[in-house]
Formats: structure tokens, sequence, C-alpha cells
DNA sequence: CCCTAAGCGAGACGGTACGTCGCGTCTTTAC
DNA sequence: GTAAAGACGCGACGTACCGTCTCGCTTAGGG
């Protein structure tokens, strides 16, 4: 079967060359195995070493694939993540942020932890960082944006907004209480989305 | 037997040889160190077995001293930082903000990376985070704060502003860019930074 | 930046039990604290760190006594050996000999092990095999080599026999199957020593 | 040939069918820079730490195959000894122990400082004086014990003589005054080894 | 339908770094 | 003054993981 996979990894050499069957079911034993592996240890769990372990897979597989043990922990996390990237469209732009914002922090509190070691392990290795860029920060932004350009034309937006940099003013204002907590006093709860939303589009001058 | 001097020898001679040497030196050989190999290889040159072997420290030393190479890592780089922190208060809250806000992104052109990378390690490493919050965020955050304050109290905000959310939608914004960043189309430069005082001020709503 | 917990070196305790005390209290703690350790864990477990740390005393202190870990063992084991030196003389060479050997074998069923590690340490160190030398092998060779004198003018030995070698072919050939055991069939017993004693006495070649 | 493995390591872990093979030159550059140590420094010279720096290796192949850096200055310095075991039959007794015991005393005059710290570091580690038991004492006892039995059979000993005993009275006694010698004038030669002999043959009672 | 060559497991190997222990030297501080 | 307490450089230990490299089994594609 020639069947062309979807979720083809990013660069996987598949050379229509002979020998064993295609490795899908290897590359969902490793997957499975680093889920474990990070729900249990956290992202300094997931090892090659260990990975190939508890899969029955060789690290010479693993390293064919994944160029990192972080690249493999940010596939095995974010692959099941596909669905939280749709965006609404109602129509209300400031419902509908509501609800995506809503749904970033019920994310986080399920796995805020483990998104902040992905994404800070990322720091350390460009090849990450951009494997991170292109396959989920970009699309969101992009997503987002394009709401928010649809916003604009329907007059729901004032005119000189800066679309892009309200991705980072809600998105990021989440992210940043995720990563760089003060106290326990700030938590990433929908209220806090909800003062975001209200922050920005009321504006915090005087009225 | 005549040569013991009975005075304390305001300088005494540091060997590099065995026995006890002040603490004070042994911590800034260390960090000295720290520093160089930070901007050479990033965090990860940062381990215990180089920086002792550069400072002429012992690793048990520096175990004593420091909890793991992150955190020795953090020291070292946020140990000079201790001017930024300084809020100006001119009177004028928006100017105020923007000349803040400026210099973050310029320590970011410099050093965001680095800093990229201490905070991401940090992620994975609970002493590291909290000791982050407590020495950095916290203290930032505390005086942004009061900074708002005296201007909500001054009338120059709208009386229902979440301040601590302001504090995510400016300097969490900038953060978000340089760790998760999307494009070089979006920099954190001045421009990002005054679109979001200027987004966060006017509000996005239509008027 | 100052005033925080990994800034701040640990404050020695205070303490009583510091200043000057009696050599001989020093010493006996030293050696007491050793004997304990020498038990438990074997000539391995005697390092100056941990007899320091047991018995209240300085390393420099252990230092100024000892010049290593195994003289110490060693002084700690023997100094309660004194007695075994005693040669009995009660006419018949034979049956001394006899008891003495069977002294010999007695304690290497009680310590044989401590011993067989303490003259193994020695070997690697010049100044214990010295001590050892002097202030026990030598020691317990004269008062041997002196009974045999005795016996040699009394015409209970061939006048040719060599004096100094059958020292060695009794208590030699038991420390021989201490050190280096070839099987549990070859046991250090009081039969052992009976056979020593008639292949000597007797001659092994026929009659 | 059917050269048995005598070299291979304590464990056989060649079993047939998985995994690499084994390199038999790393076992042999591990060897030749152990023996280069041990003959500069002696054993205490020989750590994992120098030999896999010398050889080559890493210190986790040290550990696979040798349990201490003791059982590898054992092997190191007793692989190349096998020929020393040879035990001649001229069929004159007396006259082949002389020859054993003359070439014992001249490896004693070449290197019986290197032996005796060996046999002494394998007192404190079981695995070695197992090893040391198994490969180089019981062997050598071995076939002196047959070399006696035959003498035995011959009736050139008194039938009622202790073949072992005999072993500990002419080796043991050497290896005695090598480890446990008491002055310069007691030193390990061949006069040394006739007296044993001649004390042992005639035996010690007079006429 | 066998032969051959690739994919893959298993894991040996040289490294780097970890975190710990002990040695011997040196400073500080209490008695 | 002496001695405790202990900081410190140093060397070695034993372990974990990395990234590379062979083996030999397994299987599919080509003959």
């Amino acid at each position: 079967m020639e069947q062309t996979d979807i979720d083809t990894p990013p660069e996987p050499l598949l050379k229509p060359g002979r020998g064993r069957r295609r490795a899908e079911d290897v590359r969902h034993a490793a997957l499975t195995a680093t889920s474990t592996l990070l729900f249990e240890d956290g992202i300094r769990g997931v090892t090659f070493e260990k990975v190939a372990a508890r899969a029955g897979v060789s690290k010479v597989t693993l390293y064919k694939w994944w160029s990192s043990p972080g690249a493999l922990a940010f596939e095995a996390y974010f692959s099941a993540l596909e669905e939280t990237l749709a965006f609404p469209d109602t129509g209300d732009l400031r419902a509908d942020l509501t609800t995506q914002l809503h749904a970033l922090v019920g994310l986080f509190a399920r796995s805020g932890g483990t998104i902040a070691q992905i994404v800070g392990a990322a720091q350390s290795e460009p090849e990450l960082i951009e494997a991170l860029s292109n396959q989920y920060v970009r699309r969101r932004r992009d997503l987002a944006v394009e709401r928010l350009g649809k916003a604009l034309e329907a007059g729901q937006l004032r005119p000189d907004a800066d679309l892009d940099a309200i991705v980072d003013q809600l998105w990021g204002a989440c992210y940043h209480r995720l990563m760089l907590p003060a106290l326990p006093e700030h938590p990433v709860d929908e209220a806090f989305a909800d003062a975001l939303i209200a922050n920005l589009f009321g504006g915090i001058a005087p009225a």
C-alpha cells in the first residue's frame, strides 16, 4: 500500500527502497513510550536510551527520525494537540477569543508543566525551536491573525490596532505566567484570561 | 618559627595549591568562568566539570554553592543585571513604560538568546524556577505594579484596569516573541514595544 | 541580589568541645572509633574522614599521629595483641611450638580476615610495612628464634637446622594459607598446625 | 589450535548469536596500559581513570570486564606468568623442588614487590582473592601436589608426610618473607630456598 | 521459491558529565 | 597555643546518556 502518511515526520527520508516493512508501528511504539516517560519523569526522563529500551526500538532508529530527545518529546506531545488549533468564528470576536483563551488555560491546567518543559528545552536546540515555530506557533498565530483580520474588516476592531501584537498580548501573556511565574496569587485561570481581554478591548487609559 | 605573621595579612597569597580559599574568591572565579562558557557555548556549555577546570575550583565546591549548572548560569548572568530593575517615575506613565520596554528589547537584542536558554532550563528544575521567581520575576513585577498603582491613584489609568495583567501584556508579550518566535517578520524591537503600549492604552475595540 | 539563600555561606556551628584536649584522650577516641569501623567494614572502611567524624577528632590531629589510615588500623588492631607475643618455655620445644601455633590458628579463626587486610594494605605502604616489621614481625621472630636457640643448645634440634627458616615454615605456612587460600579443604586449623610440626620435625624424606 | 580461552574475563559473555563480538584488541590495550602503570607506580597507580586515558578505552568498558582496578592489575600481571607454572619432573624430587623454588625466588627478586601488592590488594576484595585462588594458587598447588604424589608413590617421601602442608612450608615460607619481612638479613634468595628444603627433607629433630 | 540485501534489534564502544567519597592542605574559631 | 570544625583542590569512583559502530536476525524484492 502506497498510502501517503499525512502526519509524517518533518523530513522522514522514506526511500522507496526495499527491505523491511514500513516502520509506522516502530514510530508509534517510540512515541507511546515517550509519552509515558514524559508523563512520569518530565522531559528529563525522555532519553533515547530509555525510549529504546521501553519501546523495543533501537537507538539508531530513533536517531533516524528525531534529531534529539527533545524533538521526540515535542512530537509525542504536540502530535495529539492538533484539534486545539481550531479557531471558532461565531461572528463575535470577543466571545471567540474568550473561548480560545479559556481552552488554553484549561490546557495549561492539565499539562502546563509539560508544555513549559518542552518549550524550555527548545531554547537550547535551534532545530527544535524551529520545529516548534513551523508546526505550532506560526500555525496558531496565523489562524488567530486571520480571525482578527476578519473582525477588523467587520469593524469589530480599531483600524489602527496591531493584530500581531494582540496575539502576544493574549496568548503570550498566558505563556509568560506559565513559564515565569511570580506567585501562586497569579494563576493562569479563566479570570486571568478575562482580565487580559478586558484590558485589551477597553484599553487601560482613562475614559 | 619567625615567619609566622601575627597580623592577618590583608591579601593572603592565593596559591593555586591546596587548602582553604576564601569563599568570595572561589565564587567569583566560578562565576567568571561560567560567564565565559555561557557566552561561548550557551547554557549547554555550562557544566560543573568545565567550570571547575577553568576556574580552578573543585566540583564539590560548586555543588555546595549551586544546586545545578543551570543555577550557576542563572546567577552568573542575572547578578550583573541589577540596574535593569530600576523603574523610572517621571509622572508620565506611558513614557515610563515605553522607556522600560525599550530597555527590555534592547537587552533582548544583546543577550536574548542567553536569557531564553536560562529561563528554558529552569522549566525542568523546580529549584531554579523558584530562584528565578524570587530574585527576578517577582521583584520586577512588584516594581511595575507599584508604579502602575501610583498611576492609578493619579488618575492615569482606568479604575477597572487589571494592573497585574498589564505586566503580562507588556513584558510577557516580549518574552513570548523571544521564546516562541514565529517568523523573523515578528522581531522584538522598539516598534513592537510601542505597538504593545498603543494597543493596551487605546484598547482594540472600535472607538 | 545579595542576602539570598544561595549567596549566604553556611555559618559555622557553635559547638562546645573545641580547644585543647589531652593527647591520650584523643588517641583513645580515635583508636576506639577505628576498631569499630575496622570490625564493621574492614580496612576499606577505615578512613580518616570517618574516624574523625565518629571520634569527634579533627583530621589534622589524626595526621599528626598516624601516617595513613592503614597505620591507624594497624595500631588499633595490634595494640591489643601484645600478650600473644609471649612464648612459653616448658622445656619441651615441640609442645611449645604446638601451643604457639594453636594460638595463632585460633587468632586467625577469630580475626584472620582483619589481619590479612592489614598486612595486605601494608604491601603498598612502605611506612606501614616497616612498622609491621619493627613492632610485630621482628619481635615475634626474635622471640621464636630465641626459644629455638635454647632448644638447639639443649640438643632438641639438629645442629644444622636453619632456625630462621623454621619460623617461616611454621608461622609463614599459616599466613600463606590465610592470604593465599586455595580451597576450603585447606583450612588453617590445629590439624594443619600439627601437620606442619610433624612434617618439619620428622622430615619428609623416607626413613 | 584447541586453545581454550584462558585469557577471557571471569564471565564468558560470549553467547552465540547476539550482539557485537568482543574486541580483543581493546582488552589488550587495557592490559598493556595497566602493565605500564603497574611497573611505574605500583598498584596504587593502577586506576580505571588512568588506564582508560592511556589505553584510549572507556571506563565503562573497563568496568564491564574487570570488577576493580585490582582485578585488572592481577590479570595484567599474572596473564604473562603462565609458563612459570610448569613443574619439572626429572625423577629427582629434591632437585625438582630446588629448581622450582629457585625460579620463585628469582621471580620475587624481579617483581616481588608487584606480586606482594597484588596479593595484598586482594585481601580486601573477595572477588579478587577468589580469582587469585582459582587462576593461580590452586593451579600451582595442584601441580605441586601432583608431583609430590608421584614422588610418594616412588618411595621418595615418607608415607606419612602431609603433601599439602609441604607446599605451604616451601612456597608459603617464601611468601611469608616477601610480605612480612623482618630484616634485610632475611632475604628471599636461593640460599633460603635451599635451607627450606634441607630443613624439611632432613627434619629438624636430632638424628 | 530461493537468494540477497536492506531494515532493524541489540548492544559494544569512546566520550562527557554527573554526583560522591576520601586525601592532604589550609583557615577560622572556640576554649 | 591547641585543637575542633570544615572549606578547598584534587583525583578517583561508578553511573547515565550520547552518538557511532558493528553484528546477525528478519523480511521483502528480485531473480
